[in-house]
DNA sequence: CGCTTTAAGTTCGAGGCGAGAACAAAATGC
DNA sequence: GCATTTTGTTCTCGCCTCGAACTTAAAGCG
């Protein structure tokens, strides 16, 4: 359990926590006064909050310009010494380690190119090293693939079976591993098209289908954070056999794969992905077999959408990867295939169908993201503070 | 937002909310020096705490009987004057309305007919106004059809196209509406086989299947109070229309409807659960046609169950109405027809399938729980303590 | 039977927290 | 140059939980 909140001490740390809290989801810096309105504190009080987190090197303060009458305030910035969270990426033969401080200014640091072995976990380790200073806290690490229990990685096209990341991870910095499609739709709720949104799903549409269920800002990890695969249900009525194990997938109708089967073409990665992008830039251009492959993908996607706003009731829905371009491309076909998969009293107010604004580094946002929760919790900063700076 | 929690008055509200919490959820009545150890605070706290609560008219201190060395302590029960619940359960053509107290007891008031109007609604509330006291505090209510936002209700098979409860509920007393699939699993998530389960599902089987994803103990209810629809979702590739609207629901396969249309008889309400349970019955006797119907519809069930821990990744499922005769007569197709659409790295560890233990009761003991919610928060307890026992 | 042990209850002082009031300070605007 | 507005600062107050010390009430045991 979370270390539940008993004492005025931890009242504290839980006030100090919102606070540092709203400085990092904040779009622009907040003043400490603005602050303390919208935490709803004296500004006595903010006052001695941020002088404590300030003296523990986690905010700084700078005058802030004059915007009206009354006298000057300060602005809360991240501290120049304080901590910052790594964020990796991983793909499929390439990675991307960047760093993000309190705020979310993010700073991209090292990329790389990578055999396709869990080699790549000791290769950002490495680059880790290359880059950390001690202000490194916490390391986030997105990858595309379920990840059971945080630590065991199950990723067909590289033939990783259940690969045991404890010790390719190490014990050097506080590291959290989470699939990439997750950890998109996470930086789509925190800092993309879904904030404020209290339920809603993100896909990302490569060669398949992968999302989320988001509520409250969070994404939902499943008894063994291994949720998400919505891909794998079959929604669409398809007879052929998933790569899965399952029969029907959804995501045999949805993606990359879909499209380059319509052309005779294997399910692929690598190159595959070219000629996906290269079925649908045909199809913008007229081309009628590319333009009924898309259609197909698009009705798929939309009847998806609808079954599973029918069991989840979503304010709104975002999508990556491919699902950008189809929102482009087939607007229309989509929002109606959802809408004849919708129950008929949920059809006046279907979910919004929205691309996702935070775009390809979607799954780096996140990781930086679930990095920084860890540094944004009660826990740590109990211990940072009683430590002090030199942490 | 439900009053952020800011001070050191809130933080005692707070603890006392816990310690309600506690003995609300326990088993077992909660010992004063038990409850202290579990909440982690000291016996002179959990004196005050409790101390206040008396006072309030929240909770009464019983002496308990020693079990052993020690000085003897007491036992923290719902106090003679505290507030109660009611919870009615809103059926096809009946009712029932029962008297619920902290710690979960559960009193039947009465039951009645209905004319299968919202006038149900009113009778309720006659029903409550003849048994009510000034200890009454929150009724809720369940019914079987999605509740959007709270109040506007949508039943095809009563013809209660968005009938807005606002008028019907009046203000007399709190009230709550939810649907009563959601409710029966949010009891078995709190009262039941689903207790302690981070992440589960429960459906109710009837005449089609209604359900709830349950999180830490509260059931997900999406942007507009209307999630839980899994029933009307395309798992079974049936090609059948349904009466939602939709093409191909899971509820077509799975349920009274689907074994009644195996034998030639429309989907039903009323006597239709009758010869639904007499085809259950005929199955369990051997009959070759009932069995094979049976069959269908647990392998249809089981397929979608699948499905949805695809994507879902729940640790245990439960199943109430027909699914618990399902279970009984057919677990074994149904694990086989789950595992079969569990992607292939999740059949090592499926998601346990289990029968509801709350019972036919579950809807009620749900609306009580919610009932109750009102009651166990910050909130409301924060101007009972300050009003004294006679609020 | 009386002493020891154990587990609670009780009392009291210490330390910490946020609220609120009163005042000071720094800007704008007329 | 003075009133106005907004924020920072200081100080007191009430509230909370904790921990230590002490008391109380049972069981165990010789």
């Amino acid at each position: 359990m979370p270390q539940q909140m008993k004492t005025s001490a931890d009242l504290r740390v839980h006030n100090q926590t919102r606070l540092l809290r709203l400085v990092h989801d904040a779009d622009e810096p907040l003043t400490r006064a603005g602050a303390a309105r919208l935490l709803g504190i004296g500004r006595n009080t903010a006052a001695a909050l941020v002088g404590e987190l300030e003296a523990a090197g986690l905010l700084h303060e700078v005058p802030a310009e004059t915007t009206g009458r009354g006298r000057p305030t300060t602005l809360l910035l991240a501290h120049p010494d304080g901590p910052v969270a790594f964020a990796a990426d991983i793909r499929e033969d390439s990675w991307t380690l960047a760093r993000i401080e309190l705020g979310g200014r993010l700073t991209e640091l090292e990329t790389g190119e990578h055999d396709r072995t869990p080699m790549v976990f000791d290769e950002i380790r490495g680059a880790t090293r290359r880059h950390a200073t001690d202000r490194l806290a916490s390391l986030g690490i997105a990858i595309a693939g379920p990840v059971r229990d945080g630590r065991r990685l199950h990723i067909s096209h590289l033939g990783w079976d259940d690969v045991d990341l404890g010790e390719h991870i190490g014990d050097e910095w506080p590291t959290v591993v989470d699939n990439d499609g997750r950890l998109a739709g996470l930086a789509e709720a925190r800092r993309g098209a879904l904030r404020g949104t209290g339920t809603a799903l993100h896909f990302h549409i490569d060669f398949d289908i992968g999302g989320t269920l988001l509520l409250g800002g969070d994404s939902q990890r499943g008894a063994n954070n291994i949720a998400g695969e919505f891909g794998h249900m079959p929604l669409t009525g398809s007879s052929l056999r998933c790569m899965c194990g399952v029969q029907g997938c959804w995501s045999l109708d949805v993606g990359a794969n879909a499209l380059l089967r319509r052309f005779g073409q294997n399910p692929g990665y690598g190159a595959g992905r070219a000629r996906g992008r290269e079925i649908l830039a045909r199809a913008e251009a007229g081309e009628p077999e590319a333009c009924r492959a898309v259609d197909d993908n698009a009705t798929a996607l939309g009847r998806g959408l609808g079954a599973l706003a029918n069991a989840l009731d979503p304010e709104a829905v975002t999508l990556s990867g491919l699902g950008i371009d189809l929102i482009r491309l087939r607007r229309g076909l989509i929002e109606q295939a959802c809408a004849e998969a919708l129950m008929r009293f949920r059809r006046a107010d279907p979910p919004r169908i929205l691309a996702g604004t935070v775009g390809e580094i979607g799954p780096l946002r996140g990781a930086a993201e679930i990095a920084f929760d860890t540094i944004l919790s009660p826990g740590w900063l109990r211990t940072r503070l009683q430590a002090g700076p030199s942490m």
